[in-house]
DNA sequence: AGAATTACCTGAGCGC
DNA sequence: TGCGCTCAGGTAATTC
């Protein structure tokens, strides 16, 4: 289940990979992923050449000149990065080969992602337009999530789940910093003091920061997926000890999200 | 406007 | 062995 920081360590490897290689051929086996597959993509991408790769929220963009790629993994996508030839497997959906014989696939089992082809700002497109200031950067800190939960009466968690709250916060790292932050999930938003909130701020930066990191160091050679349960304080560990105070740790529903959390530790 | 709910999709796990 | 059910969950769309 990529979220930011996996999206981000796939970034950083794409980036490393293509940058100055041009597509030579797209093949599109299914289309109907979350949103079509354009069909011109196969017209439009070969003999463009990759600029760059940015990323907005969880969303990955490859600047091809004048137009702009873009991926979105969703639940269960990833990339892989192979050389020459290779049979596709079940749900490789898409192929995009390079001139110096790469193979990009994306590979989705639940069909949640997106590979869409923008043309103009990127960053004005529906989809990328409403999401929130990105959680790595100095426009989230403590005094915007300060101001922007106040009268809010939904819980901590689903606030900074919220894309248009701050981008690419998901389930896992969300129980994550709330642990951290020693603040309750379930909280109402608007409950939250300032000094609250710069300490959320805070830990959403460390905790995705640390997995970019522990996914930096341990990028395996073909796969560009990246998951380390091993970090997890919380998420997953419903009925097991805290971490912190050796108490079982409480799972609960929030939005139909599975949530993990320490009553001891967290208020 | 904010909050809650639903839809999209497939594989895994479970009870029977 | 297999059927039906629930769960996993990002995000957009829809409804309240």
């Amino acid at each position: 289940m990529p979220e930011l920081p996996e999206v981000e360590v796939t970034r950083r490897r794409l980036e490393r990979e293509l940058v100055g290689k041009s597509f030579k051929q797209v093949v599109l086996r299914v289309r109907q992923l979350r949103l079509p597959v354009p069909a011109e993509l196969a017209k439009i991408l070969p003999g463009r050449t990759v600029r760059g790769i940015d990323r907005r929220g969880k969303y990955l963009l490859f600047d091809c000149g004048s137009g702009w790629l873009l991926v979105h993994l969703g639940m269960t996508g990833f990339l892989r990065l192979l050389r020459g030839t290779s049979p596709p497997g079940k749900h490789d959906h898409l192929d995009f080969i390079f001139d110096d014989g790469r193979l990009l696939r994306f590979h989705d089992p639940r069909k949640f992602g997106i590979v869409a082809w923008l043309t103009g700002d990127p960053l004005q497109h529906p989809l990328l337009a409403e999401i929130g200031p990105e959680p790595l950067s100095g426009a989230f800190d403590g005094t915007y999530l300060f101001a922007t939960s106040r009268g809010r009466r939904v819980a901590v968690k689903q606030l900074i789940m919220n894309s248009g709250v701050v981008a690419g916060v998901g389930n896992i790292y969300a129980n994550e910093a709330l642990f951290r932050a020693r603040i309750r999930p379930d909280r109402a938003a608007g409950t939250m003091t300032l000094q609250e909130c710069t300490e959320l701020a805070v830990v959403i930066r460390e905790v995705l920061e640390d997995s970019i990191g522990e996914g930096d160091a341990c990028l395996v050679a073909e796969e560009t997926v990246a998951y380390y349960p091993q970090l997890f304080k919380v998420y997953g560990r419903g009925g097991k000890p805290c971490p912190g105070c050796g108490e079982l740790l409480d799972e609960i529903r929030l939005g139909g999200r599975s949530t993990v959390y320490c009553r001891t530790c967290q208020e």
